[in-house]
DNA sequence: CCTGGCACTCCGGTTCGACGAGTGCCAAGT
DNA sequence: ACTTGGCACTCGTCGAACCGGAGTGCCAGG
């Protein structure tokens, strides 16, 4: 079907409708590339092409177009990730280690891959579920209130406001800090519902029944309703293509918005070992039915910290997108593993 | 020079045009509106208010538009804010009052305010210089890194990691942390230097050094930069008006996403006993000159916890507006003045 | 000071035709 | 069997010409 001239054909409207906007016809894409053979050779392939559903016309007498499903073997076959040179690699090792605190991490992340890439970019916090305990605080508020603070490995800091079933003195939160302190301290956070298991039995009678309502909270905040946060930067860019999709700017900005999607985005495939790429109706989110996107996980590879990535039209430099967006992903990932 | 009936044709012509779109002439004017005059008189009027600066003309044969200048009259003498209905009120209070944290009055608060007015909405968390302390936690991380916790009366939560010049022990902090806490407590957090002044004397000789390092980290990091949050909704607002300015929107939407802008924005002025509006050229930000803005403090007169507003065109339901952003600030400071 | 009339301007939409890029197909060449 | 040049055809784009209409400015008369 698809024999290796048809590939280079492929590859070769890709590359060419990506960086001029336009379809592109037989004759130009003959001539620019080096295929050696006639245009009218060109148009065979491109028929055939067209046949499998590859490429597309917008009309009878236009160049041609890639589909979806034309980036989609572009990437998994004809082209590799581009990976940054020297010099961009230095930019973003000394721009990330100017970062002061988690918060300026992400930030700066942010920042880093919508101008690298000119696209919009989107940046998952370290995902509570995954991190482990650095530190466990209990303050003692008020009589019936409690201020939890929890700092991950990651540098995160979470803090909730409990109010308490009963009034509590000093001494008892000092036990239920040094109870909890010791159990957690270290543990993953997933794992604290076994870490905390043999509390109740353990603490003395006295002050069991609010141990155990603070325990349930304290697992229901942090274990399974866990925040995740999300920082989006760079939606600038998307006014450039506000020529190509006027109607569709709008559902893109929309979807941008929802933190829901993003974390669906994001949480679908944070897979550290390797970057991911949705094209547009791949994408099973509405909205971003007409983008594509490209994410990775961060941090160690089997249990990420989060994801990363950068949402874009399908019409996207992929091999220069997926490089940055690995370089940044593993720049951040080791940055905060050394934390 | 201007007579009651030209200002009438001024309110007219913003009224229709906002609502429009379409410069507006003179024969539709006179019969929409009843004025009870002839076309030829309006035109007179007209040309009167144009040479006076308030409207003008995108060339020739079209109908007339207003000037920034002539919105700004419009503004501060032909129309009044616009009290919102009963049941917007009651939507608005039902749904802020869902609010569980600080976090989440903020997140609704934009969410609300962006789908009053149609407009991207803005909304600055409680100012940390001007909130005052409800509790101040040093805690003891490792032995030379403190942990410091700041909860304020408005609900707002940030913490500081320390690093110490030097190692303390338990007992050291302890003392530490009622030193801080016994001054801090209810103070306003811009008094903080004033009732810290007698900490170092007062203090046990030994800690003097360490006390002080900490004290000035704290007043750095607390009072001289004092960090500011500012949230952002509704940016697919702006599509709306792609059609009228595409090349605008650009610049637009790269000065929403620097905080120093919209702090500048809400910062000049967040007085919260009225709501102020920028229109046009007055913005003294470069890439906001072809919008207006809509803002207002909210908290107690004098001394206003925050700032929110909305962006949108110049062309907008400014009396519309202006009730949207007042009550959501007025709920918003009382919701937070209770909390 | 208001009003109707009138000439003038100029934008916006439409029509028309030429142009050109691009295609599909076919017949001939290798 | 694949490649190639040729050729007719399609169709969108661009510019020119054109027209209608909305709107203006001005003036002379009430």
């Amino acid at each position: 079907m698809l024999d290796d001239r048809k590939l280079e054909v492929l590859r070769a409207i890709v590359e060419d409708f990506v960086s001029t906007t336009e379809p592109v016809g037989s004759k130009a894409l003959a001539q620019r590339h080096g295929l050696g053979v006639s245009p009218a050779t060109v148009r065979n392939d491109m028929a055939a092409l067209e046949d499998e559903g590859f490429i597309t016309h917008p009309h009878t007498s236009a160049g041609r177009i890639p589909t979806d499903k034309g980036y989609r073997l572009f990437v998994d076959k004809l082209s590799s990730v581009k990976p940054l040179s020297p010099a961009e690699r230095r930019a973003i090792q000394s721009f990330l280690e100017g970062a002061v605190d988690l918060d300026d991490v992400v930030r700066r992340s942010v920042r880093l891959l919508s101008q690298l890439t000119r696209q919009v970019a989107v940046v998952q916090y370290p995902s509570l579920s995954r991190s482990s305990v650095r530190h466990l605080e209990i303050v003692h508020l008020a009589p019936n209130r409690l201020l939890l603070v929890l700092i991950t490995d990651t540098g995160r800091v979470e803090q909730r406001v409990l109010e308490l079933p009963a009034t509590l003195n000093d001494d008892e939160v000092a036990s239920l800090r040094s109870a909890f302190g010791s159990r957690l301290h270290g543990a993953r956070l997933v794992d604290a519902p076994a870490a905390l298991a043999d509390l109740p039995d353990a603490a003395p009678t006295a002050i069991r029944p609010v141990l155990t309502s603070v325990m349930t909270v304290v697992l229901e905040t942090l274990v399974d309703q866990p925040e995740e946060r999300i920082v989006l930067g760079g939606t600038a860019h998307l006014t450039r293509h506000v020529m190509d999709f006027p109607q569709t700017l709008r559902p893109v900005l929309e979807a941008l918005e929802e933190q829901v999607v993003l974390l669906k985005l994001l949480g679908e495939v944070n897979d550290p070992s390797a970057v991911h790429v949705k094209i547009g109706e791949e994408n099973n989110v509405e909205g971003l039915r007409s983008t594509s996107v490209v994410t990775m996980g961060y941090g160690p590879d089997g249990s990420p910290y989060g994801g990363l990535g950068v949402v874009g039209p399908t019409r996207m430099d992929y091999a220069g997108n997926m490089g940055s967006v690995r370089a940044v992903a593993r720049y951040v990932g080791e940055l905060l593993a050394g934390a």
